[in-house]
RNA sequence: UGGGGUAUAGCCAAGCGGUAAGGCACAGGACUUUGACUCCUGCAUUCGCUGGUCCGAAUCCAGCUACCCCAGCCA
């Protein structure tokens, strides 16, 4: 996990390490607190603070917190919870985007003093009006030559509260006929009569993004910038920026593609109208793609980290399988995660040759490959439950578990021979009748026949009753870009896959647990997909996160 | 139709003038007291397209094409 494998954005530090063998990597991971981090985060934190850590610098956390309409304290506790449970740890400290604001108004004031800057009075519509389109060039605004005292005047009297929300702007003075529209004069700073969630009343005027990320990232002493490539079209102002303030030495910005994982959404947007609707429990429910909510669907941080670096870092666009994740969290489970048994969907098995109100005890490992782990008694009698899974009445070709006539090994313990069942009054099964050769206990029969099938299966009256909540589907969205303007995502979301199975049991073994007890398990074990059987069913309990209820 | 990016297998992704890494997925097989795991095997005569340079091109050049981003006083 802990490997990075190589990708650009090394070649460019080893390239300036090179030239200057003395420069201290440091890097950032600056989130906007309006939303709550998810996995497309992760790899934002995982570059940077991977890069940082590779190089023997620094990562900090900073808190991109300028604009107080959209920010709270919730989101500034969610992130820096979710990144302590990654482990990025901030080596470099936490920061506030909102704590440079004295320092931002100071550089803004020795822009105007060089003529960089100046206050405009057009309305947002005009201003969109004069900057031009995509193949037209903008127009200067009528504020652009006013003199550096005057546009002194009026920016502190924006500081000062003089003027309403959008009266006025102070905008960089570069280049209205830029083909780069980020370029046409850009405002830096708006006027928002809204109380900041760390600075109060102090302002009401507050810098943009493009101003003060540069400042941030310059006053912190980053070396690399490292953002999604949606930010590649800003460089030129970041540069700006960092030049005309006269920041040495300086702060670059370099740009990778966002991530995008197939079946799931990750703009904010979406995920927040999903818990402000109530289509999930909230922004840690199992189905959504945050940090929070694939914590409590048993992804650990390790196999988040794993998923980010294998996905890679490119430029190129991409929409990375979500098999891969899956992946990354079985393959750390199988090899961490103690065995235990859970029954989700319970069909009785009555062992008609074994003593009523007798109970023995087998032992049985808790990892298959790591005799190390040790073993646990699990309790066998005449009443036991198997997954129904695991039975068929009509078995297609090579089913080798229980069914008719046939015979299985129960796993660590003897083999179960089919012999009747018994039918509800709908004619469904209600119960299976078996006996076991007595012989087999844990080891195999004289006469040296072999089982193709091996099942689980818990005592019924010594397992622990739990409901379990399958959620086996992600939000099914084919394409976020798909969606036509005004339609809601419910028309595209498939959120229906919610199963409860409340006769769900599990082994009494588990930590805890004591009949009666309730458990809400949102990861049971890993899926074993059987697709020749097209049918999909959990074998293992990897007990990672479970909360009681 | 301005500018900035990106195109290598079903999905990611290395590759940087010397003859297509790796992972996921998928398909076979071996093993198995979890049909899991593990282990073998297979999976791009070709790199968006068309030309050109070169002994040699995914890599260099030219011209196309497709997709993504930018016209917030959001980040």
């Amino acid at each position: 996990m802990e490997e990075m494998a190589n990708n650009f954005i090394h070649e460019i530090i080893d390239s300036d390490l090179e030239k200057d063998p003395e420069l201290k990597i440091h890097t950032r991971f600056p989130p906007e607190p309006n939303g709550y981090l998810h996995i497309g985060s992760a790899k934002a934190i995982w570059i940077n603070s991977m890069t940082a850590k590779k190089y023997g610098g620094l990562f900090n956390l900073r808190y991109d917190d300028t604009n107080p309409t959209k920010e709270g304290d919730e989101f500034v506790k969610s992130i820096y919870e979710d990144l302590c449970w990654l482990g990025a740890v901030p080596t470099g400290g936490i920061f506030y985007g909102s704590d440079y604001f004295d320092k931002c108004y100071e550089f803004a004031v020795k822009l105007i003093k060089q003529g960089d800057a100046y206050v405009c009075d057009l309305s947002a519509d005009e201003m969109r009006e004069y900057r031009g389109t995509l193949t037209e060039p903008g127009k200067p605004s009528p504020w652009r030559d006013r003199s550096v005292e005057e546009n002194l005047d009026l920016f502190e009297r924006m500081k000062n509260g003089e003027f309403p929300d959008g009266a006025k702007t102070l905008r960089a003075k570069i280049d209205m006929a830029s083909p780069n529209i980020n370029m046409r004069d850009p405002a830096i700073y708006r006027i928002v009569h809204t109380p900041h969630h760390r600075q109060g009343n102090k302002w009401c005027i507050y810098p943009l993004y493009d101003y003060a990320h540069p400042i941030q990232d310059a006053l912190e002493g980053i070396t690399h910038s490292l953002c999604s490539i949606e930010f590649e079209n800003h460089r030129p102002l970041y540069d700006w920026v960092v030049e005309h303030v006269g920041f040495e030495p300086r702060p670059h910005q370099y740009e990778f593609a966002r991530l995008n994982v197939t079946h799931t959404v990750m703009s904010k947007r979406y995920l927040r109208e999903l818990v402000e609707t109530g289509l999930v429990d909230g922004w840690d429910d199992p189905r959504m793609p945050t940090l929070c909510g694939l914590r409590r669907r048993g992804y650990t941080p390790a196999s988040i980290f794993d998923f980010v670096s294998r996905a890679g870092v490119a430029k190129a666009l991409s929409l990375v399988d979500h098999e891969l994740l899956e992946h990354c969290i079985r393959e750390e489970l199988n090899e961490t995660a103690p065995r235990r048994v859970a029954i989700l969907k319970p069909i009785k098995v009555t062992v008609t040759n074994y003593p009523e109100g007798k109970t023995e005890y087998f032992d049985l490992p808790n990892h298959p490959q790591h005799p190390e782990l040790g073993t646990r008694k699990v309790p066998f009698s005449r009443h036991l439950l198997i997954d129904s899974d695991d039975f068929s009445m009509d078995p297609p070709p090579k089913f080798f578990r229980l069914k008719p006539g046939g015979e299985v090994r129960l796993m660590g313990s003897y083999l179960l021979k089919y012999e009747d069942v018994k039918l509800d009054a709908d004619g469904k099964v209600a119960e299976i009748l078996c006996t076991v050769d007595l012989e087999t206990g844990n080891g195999n029969p004289a006469d040296g026949r072999k089982v193709k099938g091996t099942i689980h299966w818990l005592s019924e009256s010594e397992s622990v009753p739990v409901d379990v909540k399958l959620y086996d589907e992600l939000f099914t969205i084919e394409n976020v870009n798909d969606i036509p303007e005004g339609k809601g995502y419910g028309d595209y979301l498939n959120v229906d896959s919610v199963t409860d199975m409340p006769e769900a049991r599990v082994e009494a073994s588990l930590a805890d647990a004591k009949p009666g007890d309730r458990f809400q398990f949102v990861r049971v074990g890993y899926f074993v997909k059987d697709t020749k059987y097209e049918n999909t069913f959990n074998r293992i309990v990897g007990l990672k996160d479970s909360y009681k209820v």
